[in-house]
DNA sequence: ACCGTTAGTTTACACCGTAAACCCGTCAGG
DNA sequence: CCTGACGGGTTTACGGTGTAAACTAACGGT
């Protein structure tokens, strides 16, 4: 099959999502292609645009539909969980989408069609953007959280984590909570706590 | 000057500071030390040990005070700020502290106190789980767009950021907000939405 | 039939993490 | 004092990385 920008990217967030982040090199990627890795170049001019790509196709996923009239509450949930969704989806990702910067033109789409969102929902400009910032923020920062503490959630048929003979007193206190911690609830919790502050916004 | 666990980290972390998370290999570190890149495999085991002795040297920056009777949302704030500071002292390092695993020692330690404070204000187990995780995701996430959108706010002496002729429409619309966004004020924004939502958790 | 363009390959270079062998100064025991 | 072990640092080496440059083979237009 012939080589294009969009059946790069596409394998190239396919060998990301299985073998991660660090696995993608441009030789590996040339052989997932049936290609040398030197023909990456006529497409991307380096490996930073071919991440850039990545990041393209990644944001595409996530449909930001056209402001409304629905309370911008439920917007607001909607977009988080859609973030959220797609963030999961490719964990292995996250660190890609976790430093966006705004300069990429998919990424500043993106933003700019939340931003009509919020917008439309009453917000003033500059709220909007700090309000932009904090669920991004937050979001981001959940998935990599969750990701984060996963190993203490694996399914282990009963047994608990692993704890190394000489782990810290307080990990061990940690590790049963962690390990019976609800990740959907917790971010539910940490979404409604932010909705809530808005609501409450002066 | 001899080597040792501490020398060398406390090196690998000022080259980090001056030259980005990507320019700390072995055999530059080695040159800062004047010595062999490789004599570093005396203290570290590999790259991966080395980085997280700068995570626990950056942790150890943190000092969490011990519960006292002091209002929660005071320390709540006050931890919150602690750890930006941090954040935004270590740019470069952001990326090593946005994907803690927890079954790192150091991480342990301060994820625990900072538990362990939430307790003491009332918090019960699970909730204060729930809140470290909330919180220091939206640090976290915070610091990671600050830096993303740093380009848009760099001193360019009343010019205007210079974007591509093809820019994102969305893009020239939010440019300009960027520039005038006041980090600091943002951050408190999101902060306050937080402890807002948390005082009326039910 | 030729020529230019295009798509992919080959070769090359500097750098990376790290395993293995080595080299040398210090110190302990005979 | 000699010797031998050892710890800290060096050298060399290997396979992998991103990418610049030269090369080659196919193809479409004149």
């Amino acid at each position: 099959m012939a080589l294009s920008r969009a059946r790069i990217a596409e394998t190239a967030l396919a060998l990301v999502d299985r073998d991660g982040l660090e696995a993608l090199s441009m030789r590996k990627l040339g052989a997932d292609l049936g290609v040398e890795g030197m023909a990456i170049y006529r497409y991307f001019p380096n490996k930073a645009a071919l991440l850039a790509g990545i990041v393209e196709i990644l944001l595409a996923e996530l449909v930001i539909p056209p402001p409304s009239d629905v309370p911008w509450q439920r917007v607001f949930r909607e977009l988080s969980h859609a973030y959220r969704a797609l963030l999961l989806r490719h964990p292995h990702a996250i660190p890609l989408l976790a430093t966006l910067p705004l300069s990429d033109p998919a990424t500043a789409r993106a933003a700019g069609a939340v931003m009509a969102q919020l917008r439309a929902a009453g917000f003033d400009a500059p709220s909007a953007l700090k309000t932009l910032a904090t669920i991004t923020s937050y979001v981001v920062g959940v998935a990599q959280w969750e990701v984060g503490t996963a190993p203490f959630r694996a399914e282990r048929n009963g047994e608990p984590f692993p704890l190394p003979p000489d782990a810290d007193p307080y990990l061990v206190e940690l590790a049963p909570q962690l390990a019976e911690d609800d990740c959907e609830e917790t971010f539910e919790f940490g979404l409604d706590v932010i909705v809530r502050g808005l609501e409450t916004r002066s």
